[in-house]
DNA sequence: CTATACTTGAGCAAATCGTTCGAGTATTCC
DNA sequence: GGAATACTCGAACGATTTGCTCAAGTATAG
């Protein structure tokens, strides 16, 4: 697995989705303009995320995009994995990077084991953290800064 | 926290330095023919992991590079952050990416707290392996080659 | 029929990856 | 002092990935 903004991108976009779907398809353009993230590149992210079933599209004039599943049989990896395609296993599951072939000294995937354990542990993070959670976290803190601004309007970190 | 290959390569020029490093330093050039890494790739990394006092050089005729720390108090996630330098605490930490400024909504920044929790969570599990396990298991799993050579010579997966 | 919105593809600047090349400097050994 | 060794530093390169712009297409509601 590997991690980049890509990714970030991917969820911070599938969170916006899920906060609003409650009321139709929600228009690629929307979230382009409330995330700041380039219409062109969310076409790409989503053209991904359909392809594994994660969203469905709508066309037509009053289309966009839904949940395929519900948002908490929706998870972080799930998004991550979708959009960042090569899951590459561990780099080493029969590939370069592991020293071509038999090597010479016996220590022929001296790292394969650690990066698969590695793996391991972030997708199974990962996996545990549906988009329900983030949606949940997302709608208290909305909650939260409204008490905080409330309270002491003037006081920010 | 960014995961790439450039940290694997990293990690795996680290354990084989500290495979060898009893009898004197190590040369780059040593590291390099046997984990089959260009000289000059390895020559940055190691400016990187010198700057980070990760490692220690001695110059001249029967140097190299040894370890500045027992191989017990040196983590993975030392040798990561060393070498992809952008940190980047949560790419957030003020900066773009997290919608410039005041943000219209209130969402200002989504995907904050996930990220700031996924990165703990990495850098908890990177920080819990030093390069001691690391060795370790890289001797215990020669060790055990060397015992299925013996007894089942042409079982290989 | 028209406007909306998804769909697809080409192309592009910038960054990153891993490499090659070409210097320089410190040190050991003769 | 004069080699040879090995770290040190910097420039530049092709390949790939990022994130984006532009330009065409198709499906559908009204």
């Amino acid at each position: 697995m590997r991690l980049t903004t890509k990714g970030r991108f991917a969820v911070t976009a599938m969170i916006d989705l899920a906060l609003r779907q409650h009321n139709g398809p929600v228009t690629l353009a929307g979230i382009s303009k409330r995330q700041e993230i380039s219409l062109s590149y969310l076409e790409q992210l989503f053209g991904k995320l359909r392809r594994h079933e994660i969203v469905e599209s709508v066309r037509g004039p009053g289309g966009g995009y839904n949940l395929a599943r519900k948002a908490e049989d929706v998870t972080v990896a799930d998004i991550i994995i979708a959009v960042d395609e090569p899951l590459d296993a561990t780099q080493c599951g029969g590939k370069e990077n592991c020293h071509g072939g038999e090597s010479p000294k016996g220590h022929r995937c001296m790292t394969h084991d650690l990066w698969s354990t590695l793996n391991a542990k972030m997708v199974d993070y990962l996996d545990s953290v549906s988009l329900k959670d983030l949606v949940d976290q997302q709608n208290s803190k909305l909650n939260e800064q409204s008490v905080v601004v409330l309270h002491r309007p003037s006081i920010a970190i």
